[in-house]
DNA sequence: ATCTCCATGTAACTCGTTACATGATTTT
DNA sequence: AAAATCATGTAACGAGTTACATGGAGAT
Protein backbone atom coordinates (compact mmCIF):
# COMPACT_ATOMS: atom_id res chain seq x y z
CA UNK A 1 0.00 0.00 0.00
CA UNK A 2 1.56 3.26 -0.93
CA UNK A 3 0.43 6.98 0.92
CA UNK A 4 -0.76 8.78 -2.27
CA UNK A 5 -0.99 12.59 -1.84
CA UNK A 6 -4.07 14.33 -3.37
CA UNK A 7 -3.27 17.40 -5.59
CA UNK A 8 -5.62 19.71 -4.39
CA UNK A 9 -3.68 22.85 -3.60
CA UNK A 10 -1.33 24.13 -1.16
CA UNK A 11 -1.00 23.67 2.55
CA UNK A 12 1.46 26.37 3.32
CA UNK A 13 0.33 27.64 6.53
CA UNK A 14 -0.51 23.70 7.80
CA UNK A 15 -3.92 23.39 7.70
CA UNK A 16 -5.15 26.94 4.68
CA UNK A 17 -7.67 24.56 2.83
CA UNK A 18 -7.44 24.24 -1.08
CA UNK A 19 -7.86 27.39 -3.59
CA UNK A 20 -11.04 27.67 -4.58
CA UNK A 21 -12.24 28.27 -8.28
CA UNK A 22 -12.55 31.94 -7.39
CA UNK A 23 -8.86 31.90 -5.93
CA UNK A 24 -7.94 31.44 -9.81
CA UNK A 25 -9.74 33.14 -11.36
CA UNK A 26 -8.58 36.29 -8.91
CA UNK A 27 -5.01 34.79 -9.40
CA UNK A 28 -5.15 34.27 -13.13
CA UNK A 29 -6.17 38.03 -12.88
CA UNK A 30 -3.42 39.28 -10.83
CA UNK A 31 -0.85 37.30 -12.50
CA UNK A 32 -1.26 39.40 -15.41
CA UNK A 33 -0.41 42.58 -13.41
CA UNK A 34 -0.92 44.08 -10.29
CA UNK A 35 -4.45 45.05 -9.15
CA UNK A 36 -6.87 46.32 -6.33
CA UNK A 37 -10.09 44.60 -4.84
CA UNK A 38 -12.12 47.22 -6.76
CA UNK A 39 -10.36 46.30 -10.24
CA UNK A 40 -10.33 42.64 -10.27
CA UNK A 41 -14.28 43.21 -9.31
CA UNK A 42 -14.98 45.30 -12.46
CA UNK A 43 -12.62 42.12 -14.38
CA UNK A 44 -15.11 40.18 -12.66
CA UNK A 45 -17.99 41.63 -14.25
CA UNK A 46 -16.29 42.43 -17.71
CA UNK A 47 -14.13 39.84 -19.14
CA UNK A 48 -13.67 37.55 -16.37
CA UNK A 49 -17.37 37.40 -15.59
CA UNK A 50 -18.36 36.30 -19.13
CA UNK A 51 -17.11 32.64 -17.39
CA UNK A 52 -16.65 33.50 -13.56
CA UNK A 53 -19.06 35.55 -11.89
CA UNK A 54 -18.89 37.00 -8.22
CA UNK A 55 -19.12 40.36 -6.07
CA UNK A 56 -17.05 42.44 -4.04
CA UNK A 57 -18.18 41.21 -0.97
CA UNK A 58 -16.86 37.18 -1.97
CA UNK A 59 -12.84 39.19 -3.47
CA UNK A 60 -12.11 40.47 -0.52
CA UNK A 61 -12.03 38.08 1.75
CA UNK A 62 -10.80 35.18 -0.97
CA UNK A 63 -8.31 37.83 -1.44
CA UNK A 64 -7.23 37.71 2.42
CA UNK A 65 -7.01 33.85 2.26
CA UNK A 66 -4.84 34.03 -0.88
CA UNK A 67 -2.22 36.48 0.94
CA UNK A 68 -1.99 34.46 4.01
CA UNK A 69 -1.59 31.20 1.87
CA UNK A 70 1.62 33.27 0.68
CA UNK A 71 0.10 33.15 -3.30
CA UNK A 72 -0.56 36.62 -3.72
CA UNK A 73 0.72 40.07 -1.70
CA UNK A 74 0.03 43.38 -0.88
CA UNK A 75 0.92 47.20 -0.45
CA UNK A 76 -0.84 49.94 1.07
CA UNK A 77 -1.38 53.35 -0.59
CA UNK A 78 -3.20 55.96 0.09
CA UNK A 79 -7.09 55.51 -0.52
CA UNK A 80 -9.95 58.02 -2.35
CA UNK A 81 -12.03 56.57 0.77
CA UNK A 82 -11.86 56.37 4.46
CA UNK A 83 -9.50 52.96 3.85
CA UNK A 84 -6.12 52.75 2.82
CA UNK A 85 -6.05 50.99 -0.76
CA UNK A 86 -4.42 47.66 -1.32
CA UNK A 87 -2.42 46.71 -4.70
CA UNK A 88 -2.13 42.58 -4.87
CA UNK A 89 0.56 41.28 -6.95
CA UNK A 90 1.59 37.43 -7.37
CA UNK A 91 4.44 35.75 -5.78
CA UNK A 92 6.23 32.93 -7.41
CA UNK A 93 4.38 30.68 -5.25
CA UNK A 94 1.07 31.94 -6.70
CA UNK A 95 1.97 31.50 -10.16
CA UNK A 96 3.30 27.66 -9.65
CA UNK A 97 0.21 27.11 -8.02
CA UNK A 98 -1.88 28.44 -11.10
CA UNK A 99 0.07 27.04 -13.49
CA UNK A 100 -0.49 23.29 -11.60
CA UNK A 101 -3.72 24.10 -11.69
CA UNK A 102 -3.91 24.43 -15.37
CA UNK A 103 -2.34 21.15 -15.83
CA UNK A 104 -4.82 19.29 -13.22
CA UNK A 105 -7.60 17.22 -14.54
CA UNK A 106 -10.74 19.76 -14.67
CA UNK A 107 -14.25 18.07 -13.75
CA UNK A 108 -17.01 18.98 -16.57
CA UNK A 109 -20.18 20.26 -15.11
CA UNK A 110 -21.36 23.42 -12.83
CA UNK A 111 -24.06 24.03 -15.59
CA UNK A 112 -26.57 26.48 -14.36
CA UNK A 113 -28.82 27.25 -17.07
CA UNK A 114 -32.64 28.79 -16.25
CA UNK A 115 -33.70 29.38 -19.54
CA UNK A 116 -33.43 25.43 -20.28
CA UNK A 117 -34.97 24.22 -16.92
CA UNK A 118 -37.90 26.98 -18.25
CA UNK A 119 -38.25 25.26 -21.69
CA UNK A 120 -38.23 21.73 -20.02
CA UNK A 121 -41.28 22.84 -17.72
CA UNK A 122 -42.78 24.84 -20.91
CA UNK A 123 -45.14 22.37 -22.04
CA UNK A 124 -47.46 23.57 -18.92
CA UNK A 125 -48.16 27.08 -20.71
CA UNK A 126 -49.41 28.67 -23.85
CA UNK A 127 -47.04 28.58 -26.71
CA UNK A 128 -47.04 32.39 -26.98
CA UNK A 129 -45.60 32.20 -23.61
CA UNK A 130 -42.80 29.65 -24.62
CA UNK A 131 -42.44 32.28 -27.99
CA UNK A 132 -42.00 35.58 -25.92
CA UNK A 133 -39.59 33.25 -23.60
CA UNK A 134 -37.63 32.83 -26.68
CA UNK A 135 -37.68 36.34 -28.14
CA UNK A 136 -36.39 37.83 -24.77
CA UNK A 137 -33.45 35.16 -25.02
CA UNK A 138 -32.87 35.95 -28.02
CA UNK A 139 -32.72 39.73 -27.68
CA UNK A 140 -29.84 39.29 -25.24
CA UNK A 141 -27.81 37.06 -26.93
CA UNK A 142 -28.00 39.21 -29.76
CA UNK A 143 -26.64 42.18 -28.15
CA UNK A 144 -23.74 39.93 -26.13
CA UNK A 145 -23.01 38.35 -29.74
CA UNK A 146 -22.49 42.18 -31.03
CA UNK A 147 -20.28 43.00 -28.36
CA UNK A 148 -17.85 40.19 -28.92
CA UNK A 149 -17.81 40.84 -32.58
CA UNK A 150 -16.86 44.11 -32.18
CA UNK A 151 -13.75 43.37 -29.67
CA UNK A 152 -13.10 40.62 -31.67
CA UNK A 153 -12.47 43.36 -34.90
CA UNK A 154 -11.32 45.35 -32.56
CA UNK A 155 -8.46 42.11 -31.43
CA UNK A 156 -7.51 41.38 -35.19
CA UNK A 157 -7.20 44.80 -35.79
CA UNK A 158 -4.34 44.66 -33.32
CA UNK A 159 -3.18 41.27 -34.66
CA UNK A 160 -3.71 40.04 -31.31
CA UNK A 161 -5.28 36.85 -33.19
CA UNK A 162 -1.51 36.36 -34.66
CA UNK A 163 -0.03 36.95 -31.00
CA UNK A 164 0.67 33.38 -29.84
CA UNK A 165 0.13 31.72 -27.26
CA UNK A 166 2.81 33.00 -24.55
CA UNK A 167 0.91 36.76 -25.13
CA UNK A 168 -2.24 37.37 -22.40
CA UNK A 169 -3.91 39.01 -25.34
CA UNK A 170 -4.27 35.69 -27.34
CA UNK A 171 -5.77 34.00 -24.42
CA UNK A 172 -8.34 36.63 -24.60
CA UNK A 173 -8.71 35.96 -28.21
CA UNK A 174 -9.27 32.48 -27.34
CA UNK A 175 -12.08 33.23 -24.94
CA UNK A 176 -13.44 35.46 -26.92
CA UNK A 177 -13.73 33.01 -30.02
CA UNK A 178 -15.46 30.66 -27.60
CA UNK A 179 -18.20 33.59 -26.74
CA UNK A 180 -19.45 33.92 -30.15
CA UNK A 181 -19.54 30.48 -30.14
CA UNK A 182 -21.43 29.93 -27.58
CA UNK A 183 -23.75 33.25 -28.47
CA UNK A 184 -24.13 32.20 -32.12
CA UNK A 185 -25.28 28.53 -30.49
CA UNK A 186 -28.17 30.03 -28.92
CA UNK A 187 -29.41 32.34 -30.83
CA UNK A 188 -29.23 30.05 -33.70
CA UNK A 189 -31.45 27.72 -31.13
CA UNK A 190 -33.45 30.96 -30.34
CA UNK A 191 -34.68 31.15 -33.86
CA UNK A 192 -35.39 27.33 -34.39
CA UNK A 193 -37.63 27.61 -31.48
CA UNK A 194 -39.76 30.82 -33.07
CA UNK A 195 -39.96 28.76 -36.17
CA UNK A 196 -40.63 25.81 -34.85
CA UNK A 197 -43.42 27.96 -33.06
CA UNK A 198 -45.08 29.53 -36.21
CA UNK A 199 -45.06 26.10 -37.94
CA UNK A 200 -46.90 24.57 -34.95
CA UNK A 201 -49.56 27.40 -35.22
CA UNK A 202 -50.85 27.59 -38.82
CA UNK A 203 -50.57 24.54 -40.65
CA UNK B 1 -45.86 57.32 -4.41
CA UNK B 2 -48.06 53.39 -5.07
CA UNK B 3 -47.22 50.61 -2.58
CA UNK B 4 -45.46 47.65 -4.78
CA UNK B 5 -46.18 44.31 -4.75
CA UNK B 6 -43.01 42.19 -6.15
CA UNK B 7 -43.20 38.98 -8.11
CA UNK B 8 -41.43 36.98 -6.67
CA UNK B 9 -42.89 33.80 -5.48
CA UNK B 10 -46.04 32.28 -2.96
CA UNK B 11 -46.04 33.43 0.88
CA UNK B 12 -48.38 30.44 1.68
CA UNK B 13 -47.80 30.39 5.31
CA UNK B 14 -46.64 34.15 5.64
CA UNK B 15 -43.40 34.00 5.85
CA UNK B 16 -41.84 31.41 3.67
CA UNK B 17 -39.11 32.56 1.29
CA UNK B 18 -39.52 32.68 -2.31
CA UNK B 19 -39.18 29.53 -4.12
CA UNK B 20 -35.50 28.62 -5.40
CA UNK B 21 -34.19 27.71 -8.91
CA UNK B 22 -33.95 24.46 -7.62
CA UNK B 23 -37.59 24.54 -6.07
CA UNK B 24 -38.30 25.19 -9.61
CA UNK B 25 -36.33 22.74 -11.38
CA UNK B 26 -38.02 19.64 -8.21
CA UNK B 27 -41.21 21.67 -9.06
CA UNK B 28 -40.85 21.04 -12.97
CA UNK B 29 -40.18 17.43 -12.74
CA UNK B 30 -42.85 16.88 -10.45
CA UNK B 31 -44.80 18.62 -12.56
CA UNK B 32 -44.92 15.39 -14.91
CA UNK B 33 -45.32 13.08 -12.99
CA UNK B 34 -45.73 12.38 -8.93
CA UNK B 35 -41.43 10.78 -8.09
CA UNK B 36 -39.68 10.30 -4.55
CA UNK B 37 -36.64 12.25 -3.47
CA UNK B 38 -34.19 9.62 -5.22
CA UNK B 39 -36.05 9.27 -8.22
CA UNK B 40 -35.88 13.45 -8.50
CA UNK B 41 -32.20 12.46 -7.75
CA UNK B 42 -31.76 10.61 -10.17
CA UNK B 43 -33.65 12.93 -13.34
CA UNK B 44 -31.20 15.94 -11.55
CA UNK B 45 -28.08 14.06 -13.02
CA UNK B 46 -29.60 13.03 -16.52
CA UNK B 47 -31.40 14.80 -17.87
CA UNK B 48 -32.36 17.53 -15.34
CA UNK B 49 -28.76 17.87 -14.47
CA UNK B 50 -27.85 18.57 -17.71
CA UNK B 51 -28.71 22.33 -17.25
CA UNK B 52 -29.08 22.21 -13.17
CA UNK B 53 -27.37 20.00 -10.68
CA UNK B 54 -27.58 18.89 -7.45
CA UNK B 55 -27.01 16.28 -4.87
CA UNK B 56 -29.76 14.77 -2.59
CA UNK B 57 -28.66 16.67 0.16
CA UNK B 58 -29.65 19.44 -0.75
CA UNK B 59 -33.17 17.49 -2.69
CA UNK B 60 -34.76 16.04 0.78
CA UNK B 61 -34.96 19.70 2.70
CA UNK B 62 -36.35 21.46 -0.75
CA UNK B 63 -39.14 19.14 -0.92
CA UNK B 64 -40.05 19.92 2.73
CA UNK B 65 -40.02 23.37 2.05
CA UNK B 66 -41.63 23.08 -1.08
CA UNK B 67 -44.77 21.28 0.77
CA UNK B 68 -44.53 23.41 3.66
CA UNK B 69 -45.37 25.97 0.81
CA UNK B 70 -48.40 24.22 -0.63
CA UNK B 71 -46.92 23.80 -3.60
CA UNK B 72 -46.28 20.13 -3.70
CA UNK B 73 -47.70 17.21 -1.30
CA UNK B 74 -46.52 13.78 -0.67
CA UNK B 75 -47.63 10.33 0.66
CA UNK B 76 -45.79 7.63 2.57
CA UNK B 77 -45.62 4.28 1.34
CA UNK B 78 -43.39 1.21 2.84
CA UNK B 79 -39.88 1.59 2.14
CA UNK B 80 -36.88 -0.55 1.34
CA UNK B 81 -34.80 1.01 4.10
CA UNK B 82 -34.91 2.23 7.57
CA UNK B 83 -37.51 5.15 6.28
CA UNK B 84 -40.74 5.00 5.05
CA UNK B 85 -40.86 5.99 0.85
CA UNK B 86 -42.58 9.42 0.37
CA UNK B 87 -44.12 10.16 -3.10
CA UNK B 88 -44.28 13.87 -3.99
CA UNK B 89 -47.02 15.58 -6.12
CA UNK B 90 -47.89 19.01 -7.47
CA UNK B 91 -50.79 21.06 -6.52
CA UNK B 92 -52.91 23.35 -8.57
CA UNK B 93 -50.96 26.21 -6.42
CA UNK B 94 -47.61 24.43 -7.14
CA UNK B 95 -48.61 24.39 -11.24
CA UNK B 96 -49.67 27.88 -11.11
CA UNK B 97 -46.77 29.06 -9.32
CA UNK B 98 -44.42 27.23 -11.69
CA UNK B 99 -46.40 28.57 -14.80
CA UNK B 100 -46.38 32.25 -13.19
CA UNK B 101 -42.35 31.30 -12.66
CA UNK B 102 -41.87 30.46 -16.69
CA UNK B 103 -43.34 34.09 -17.72
CA UNK B 104 -41.19 35.81 -14.94
CA UNK B 105 -38.06 37.78 -17.05
CA UNK B 106 -35.35 35.35 -16.51
CA UNK B 107 -31.77 36.71 -15.53
CA UNK B 108 -29.40 35.87 -17.93
CA UNK B 109 -26.09 34.06 -16.32
CA UNK B 110 -24.89 31.82 -13.64
CA UNK B 111 -21.75 31.06 -16.23
CA UNK B 112 -19.31 29.44 -14.20
CA UNK B 113 -16.89 28.13 -16.81
CA UNK B 114 -13.59 26.23 -15.46
CA UNK B 115 -12.30 25.62 -18.81
CA UNK B 116 -12.74 29.17 -19.74
CA UNK B 117 -11.01 30.26 -16.73
CA UNK B 118 -7.92 27.76 -17.86
CA UNK B 119 -7.84 28.88 -21.25
CA UNK B 120 -8.02 32.85 -19.59
CA UNK B 121 -4.61 32.31 -17.63
CA UNK B 122 -2.53 29.09 -20.22
CA UNK B 123 -0.37 32.15 -21.73
CA UNK B 124 1.50 31.16 -18.21
CA UNK B 125 2.13 27.84 -19.59
CA UNK B 126 3.77 25.65 -22.20
CA UNK B 127 1.62 25.54 -25.57
CA UNK B 128 1.54 21.73 -24.69
CA UNK B 129 -0.08 21.99 -21.53
CA UNK B 130 -3.18 24.16 -23.13
CA UNK B 131 -3.07 21.47 -25.77
CA UNK B 132 -3.71 18.78 -23.55
CA UNK B 133 -6.19 20.78 -22.07
CA UNK B 134 -7.68 20.82 -24.83
CA UNK B 135 -7.31 17.28 -26.23
CA UNK B 136 -9.14 16.33 -22.33
CA UNK B 137 -12.08 19.02 -23.43
CA UNK B 138 -12.29 17.34 -26.75
CA UNK B 139 -12.71 13.88 -25.19
CA UNK B 140 -15.18 14.78 -23.30
CA UNK B 141 -17.34 16.78 -25.44
CA UNK B 142 -17.11 14.44 -28.11
CA UNK B 143 -18.76 11.87 -26.01
CA UNK B 144 -21.66 13.62 -24.74
CA UNK B 145 -22.05 14.98 -28.23
CA UNK B 146 -22.38 10.85 -29.40
CA UNK B 147 -24.85 10.55 -26.38
CA UNK B 148 -27.25 13.40 -27.13
CA UNK B 149 -27.09 11.92 -31.06
CA UNK B 150 -28.32 8.81 -29.82
CA UNK B 151 -30.91 10.23 -27.86
CA UNK B 152 -32.15 12.59 -30.77
CA UNK B 153 -31.92 9.66 -33.33
CA UNK B 154 -34.78 7.83 -31.23
CA UNK B 155 -36.48 10.42 -29.99
CA UNK B 156 -37.15 11.26 -33.91
CA UNK B 157 -37.82 7.58 -34.14
CA UNK B 158 -40.47 7.93 -31.70
CA UNK B 159 -42.06 11.13 -33.60
CA UNK B 160 -41.34 13.48 -30.91
CA UNK B 161 -39.76 15.91 -33.30
CA UNK B 162 -43.70 16.60 -34.47
CA UNK B 163 -45.38 16.18 -31.03
CA UNK B 164 -46.11 19.60 -30.23
CA UNK B 165 -45.29 22.25 -27.35
CA UNK B 166 -47.74 20.87 -25.16
CA UNK B 167 -45.87 17.63 -25.13
CA UNK B 168 -43.36 16.90 -21.94
CA UNK B 169 -41.38 15.11 -24.56
CA UNK B 170 -41.14 17.23 -26.87
CA UNK B 171 -39.76 20.27 -24.37
CA UNK B 172 -37.15 17.89 -23.81
CA UNK B 173 -36.24 17.37 -27.33
CA UNK B 174 -36.16 21.66 -27.47
CA UNK B 175 -33.48 21.28 -24.39
CA UNK B 176 -31.77 17.95 -26.32
CA UNK B 177 -31.40 20.22 -29.35
CA UNK B 178 -30.01 22.86 -27.49
CA UNK B 179 -27.39 20.30 -25.84
CA UNK B 180 -26.30 19.03 -29.10
CA UNK B 181 -25.84 22.49 -29.97
CA UNK B 182 -23.60 23.36 -27.15
CA UNK B 183 -21.46 20.22 -28.02
CA UNK B 184 -20.60 21.05 -31.14
CA UNK B 185 -19.92 24.48 -30.71
CA UNK B 186 -17.71 23.48 -28.06
CA UNK B 187 -15.87 20.79 -30.14
CA UNK B 188 -15.36 23.33 -33.00
CA UNK B 189 -13.81 25.26 -30.62
CA UNK B 190 -11.65 22.68 -29.32
CA UNK B 191 -10.53 21.90 -32.74
CA UNK B 192 -9.77 25.04 -33.40
CA UNK B 193 -7.48 25.55 -30.13
CA UNK B 194 -5.48 22.74 -31.23
CA UNK B 195 -5.21 23.65 -34.88
CA UNK B 196 -3.64 27.48 -34.04
CA UNK B 197 -1.45 25.36 -31.51
CA UNK B 198 -0.48 22.87 -34.07
CA UNK B 199 0.28 26.47 -36.63
CA UNK B 200 1.99 27.91 -33.96
CA UNK B 201 4.36 25.06 -33.38
CA UNK B 202 5.77 24.73 -36.91
CA UNK B 203 6.02 27.48 -39.57
C1' DA C 1 -27.90 68.90 -6.32
C1' DT C 2 -27.32 64.25 -7.91
C1' DC C 3 -24.89 60.51 -10.06
C1' DT C 4 -21.04 57.68 -11.07
C1' DC C 5 -16.52 56.08 -10.14
C1' DC C 6 -13.04 54.90 -6.97
C1' DA C 7 -12.19 52.08 -2.90
C1' DT C 8 -12.82 48.65 1.09
C1' DG C 9 -14.86 46.12 4.16
C1' DT C 10 -18.68 43.38 7.34
C1' DA C 11 -23.22 40.97 8.58
C1' DA C 12 -26.74 37.97 7.71
C1' DC C 13 -28.38 34.92 5.16
C1' DT C 14 -29.18 31.24 1.49
C1' DC C 15 -27.21 27.86 -1.61
C1' DG C 16 -24.38 23.94 -2.49
C1' DT C 17 -20.98 20.02 -1.42
C1' DT C 18 -18.99 16.34 1.20
C1' DA C 19 -19.36 13.17 4.53
C1' DC C 20 -21.93 10.45 7.85
C1' DA C 21 -25.67 7.10 8.84
C1' DT C 22 -28.95 3.10 7.91
C1' DG C 23 -30.64 -1.02 5.59
C1' DA C 24 -33.32 -4.30 2.24
C1' DT C 25 -33.27 -6.17 -2.49
C1' DT C 26 -31.23 -7.28 -6.81
C1' DT C 27 -27.47 -7.93 -9.89
C1' DT C 28 -22.69 -9.36 -11.00
C1' DA D 1 -18.95 -12.25 -1.63
C1' DA D 2 -19.25 -7.75 -3.33
C1' DA D 3 -21.34 -4.09 -5.65
C1' DA D 4 -25.16 -1.49 -7.32
C1' DT D 5 -29.85 0.17 -6.80
C1' DC D 6 -33.55 1.78 -4.07
C1' DA D 7 -34.58 4.87 -0.37
C1' DT D 8 -34.21 8.86 3.20
C1' DG D 9 -32.32 11.77 6.00
C1' DT D 10 -28.68 15.01 9.00
C1' DA D 11 -24.21 17.57 10.13
C1' DA D 12 -20.60 20.40 9.06
C1' DC D 13 -18.69 23.31 6.25
C1' DG D 14 -17.61 26.18 2.22
C1' DA D 15 -19.43 29.13 -1.61
C1' DG D 16 -22.25 32.81 -3.04
C1' DT D 17 -25.79 36.79 -2.61
C1' DT D 18 -27.87 40.88 -0.70
C1' DA D 19 -27.71 44.50 2.17
C1' DC D 20 -25.34 47.66 5.20
C1' DA D 21 -21.62 51.08 5.97
C1' DT D 22 -18.26 54.94 4.72
C1' DG D 23 -16.47 58.75 2.03
C1' DG D 24 -13.65 61.64 -1.45
C1' DA D 25 -13.30 63.28 -6.48
C1' DG D 26 -15.18 64.37 -10.65
C1' DA D 27 -18.90 64.69 -14.11
C1' DT D 28 -23.77 66.14 -15.52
Amino acid sequence: MTTETVARGPRIGGQSRPVSSLGYALLAAIAREPLTGYALARLLRDPIGYFWETRHSQIYPELSRLERAGLIESSEQPGPGPRPKRTYAATAAGLAELRAWIARPSRFGGRRDELMLKVYASWLVEPSVTRDLARDARRHHSAQLELYLARDASARERGVDRAGFRNPSFADYLTLRRGIGYERGRLAWCDWVIDQLAAADDP
